[in-house]
RNA sequence: GGGCCCGUAGCUCAGCCUGGUAGAGCGGCGGGCUUUUAACCCGUAGGUCCCGGGUUCAAAUCCCGGCGGGCCCGCCA
């Protein structure tokens, strides 16, 4: 909608408003705590809605089919859908102003008793009704929707109206949000709430958003990690903390990466690396039985990306199901077809040549237990295994020889541990399909991490990787200020040298670690890529709320 | 930063290759219709063919540049 538009829809509404009104205020049976849920209406027998009673509800009119003296129209609420049944016999003129002047995409208050009409569908037959508020704009049929992904990331509003899907996807969002919640505080967690606007900015590597804070005339940053701050707290004596917190990292924008995202920060006092994994994968199993009803899900994988392995070491009967699943899927669930033995050859020869045919990208729905315990497995062996690595003896230009090849530059120099990190993620991480955690990091790629207690060269930290994505990320955390104080000045020599990205020193928070922090475990959860495995969306923009656009009036 | 693709009515799209009157369905508006559910039937309005330039007698169509978007690669430890 342009300028232009927008004057249109105004006019429309001084021409309407004239004639009655449009958006009146509400009281008595239209208030919400007066209405029974669409929701529970249509699930019959609940305790609180009775068919001998009248039931009362409100929602967004999604179409309209008008017969004379007899309508119905469909009234949407949060998602669920029920009919209503006007006749003239009952409302009389209230009948002509309602043919007259209800259009679809208007909120409507309706009360009437249910029953069933000859096709057997649950309606309501409407005896009294009102308009709570006009849609101006003609909305579409929403079998059509929209589709071009510009208008419906400008305009979400309308996506959620007109796609039951995107509904979906952030209804699911947020039932997530508030089950790491409960999860969280049932396990006696505080949930903390940190700076958004710091100093310095610290926790992770990344390229901040500056900004300007005129009470002092500094300039400071918005964080890229709650990290620095909850373990300060830590320090202050409590014992668990969490934050669920949006981070900001000014950098670009691809279908695992948003410059605002929502991260997921836990702490432990007196734990370790292994402490955080079980919670970690405790928090995402309980998320799957509350959300799926089971450990099993199912996400769309790029075989392209992950190899063909996934497919092998599955019978011939699951390949089966599997891809008819995803042909299913792409149809948007609509046309159902089998595959023949034929078929199904044809995709074993060659997946990815199969599936950009079929579905147009190289993708296959598998199948993902999130029951745990996840598996761990150390780096080092996944480098010698994937890639004949032996990092102890491996010549360095071997390595540089390597991450040469898939156009990998190090910025601020060459650092071994960084370089055999960088080999497992451009080489190993995309093939990490099940539930995985990598363990035991090379030391000078985890400047806040702590030594692992079995060999110095290591820290204890570890990665959790589902669906080929890196979920999560945790340490035992670094609680001697000698050494943090150590790799800080490391990562400032790096960031002399050019890499941009190294993390900035943070020497209150060295002071804050000669006060004496608790041995501790720290955990950071990637919310929105979680939520995508949940979804099946492969994409990141569609399972946030309101992803970002470039600014444009339209 | 590099590559591929897309931009036409409110929406979903056809037309573009091969230059010659701007199209369809849905939606909107008007009329009809008492058990429909993608309701149906009749009628009707609706366009900066993303923007700018070029070639041409003539450009939605061909060429160049830009803007916006999607996907892939690189970067994001």
């Amino acid at each position: 909608m342009g300028l232009s538009e927008l004057g249109q829809c105004i006019e429309h509404y001084v021409a309407e408003s004239s004639k009655y009104r449009l958006f009146p205020y509400i009281s008595g049976d239209e208030k919400y705590s007066e209405l029974d849920s669409i929701a529970e209406v249509i699930s019959e027998n609940t305790p609180t809605v009775r068919w001998e009673r009248e039931v009362r509800v409100a929602g967004r009119v999604m179409a309209l089919r008008i017969h004379g003296a007899l309508a119905f129209a469909d009234l949407v609420n949060e998602g669920y859908r029920i009919q209503l049944y006007l006749t003239k016999d009952a409302l009389k003129e209230s009948y002509d102003w309602f043919t007259d002047n209800v259009r679809r995409g208007d909120i409507l208050w309706a009360k009437g008793k249910l029953f069933r009409t000859r096709r057997g569908e649950l309606s309501i037959n409407v005896s009294q009704y009102s308009l709570l508020a006009k849609s101006l704009i003609a909305l579409q049929h929403t079998w059509i929707g929209i589709e071009d992904p510009e208008l419906r990331y400008r305009k979400r509003y309308l996506d959620l109206v007109l796609n039951k899907e995107s509904f979906e996807v952030l209804k699911a969002r947020f039932n997530i949000l508030k089950e790491i919640r409960l999860r969280m505080y049932q396990q006696g967690f505080y949930e903390a709430d940190t700076p958004i606007i710091q100093p310095i900015y610290g926790g992770a590597a990344a390229n901040p958003f500056k900004t300007f804070v005129n009470a002092f005339s500094e300039e400071w940053y918005l964080r890229i990690a709650p990290e620095l701050y909850l373990k300060r707290l830590l320090v202050g004596g409590f014992n668990k903390v969490f934050e669920v917190a949006k981070v900001f990292r000014n950098e670009d924008i691809d279908v695992t990466h948003h410059p605002e995202f929502t991260m997921m920060e836990a702490y432990i006092a007196y734990a370790n690396y292994e402490d955080m994994m079980e919670l970690a994968e405790e928090l995402i199993h309980s998320i799957a039985v509350k959300l799926v009803g089971s450990s099993i899900i199912r996400y769309p994988i790029d075989i392209e990306k992950c190899g063909r392995g996934v497919i092998d070491e599955m019978d011939d009967d699951v390949v089966a199901e599997l891809l008819e699943y995803t042909l299913w899927s792409y149809s948007g669930f609509r046309k159902k077809q089998g595959v023949s033995k034929s078929d199904l050859d044809e995709f074993k020869k060659d997946p990815v040549g199969y599936l950009y045919k079929a579905v147009g990208e190289p993708r296959l729905y598998v199948e993902l237990d999130l029951k745990p315990p996840y598996p761990k497995v150390k780096l080092l062996e996944l480098l010698k295994e994937h890639l004949g690595i032996d990092p102890d003896t491996a010549p360095d230009e071997h390595l540089i020889k390597l991450l040469e090849e898939k156009q990998v530059v190090l910025k601020g120099g060459y650092s071994r541990d960084i370089a055999l990190v960088k080999l497992f993620e451009h080489y190993i991480e995309k093939s990490l399909v099940k539930p995985v955690f990598v363990i035991d990091y090379p030391k000078g790629s985890s400047p806040l991490a702590k030594p692992h207690r079995a060999d110095p060269r290591l820290v204890e930290r570890f990665e959790l990787f589902i669906g080929g994505m890196e979920i999560a990320n945790g340490y035992t955390e670094q609680n001697n200020p000698y050494e943090q104080y150590i790799a800080f000045r490391d990562q400032e020599e790096r960031r002399r040298l050019g890499d941009v990205e190294a993390q900035e020193a943070d020497y209150d928070f060295v002071e804050a670690l000669c006060v004496g922090m608790p041995p501790a475990g720290g955990i950071g959860i990637g919310v929105d890529r979680l939520i995508m495995l949940f979804t099946g969306k492969t994409s990141i923009k569609e399972v946030m709320p309101f992803p970002m656009v470039k600014k444009r009036f339209k």
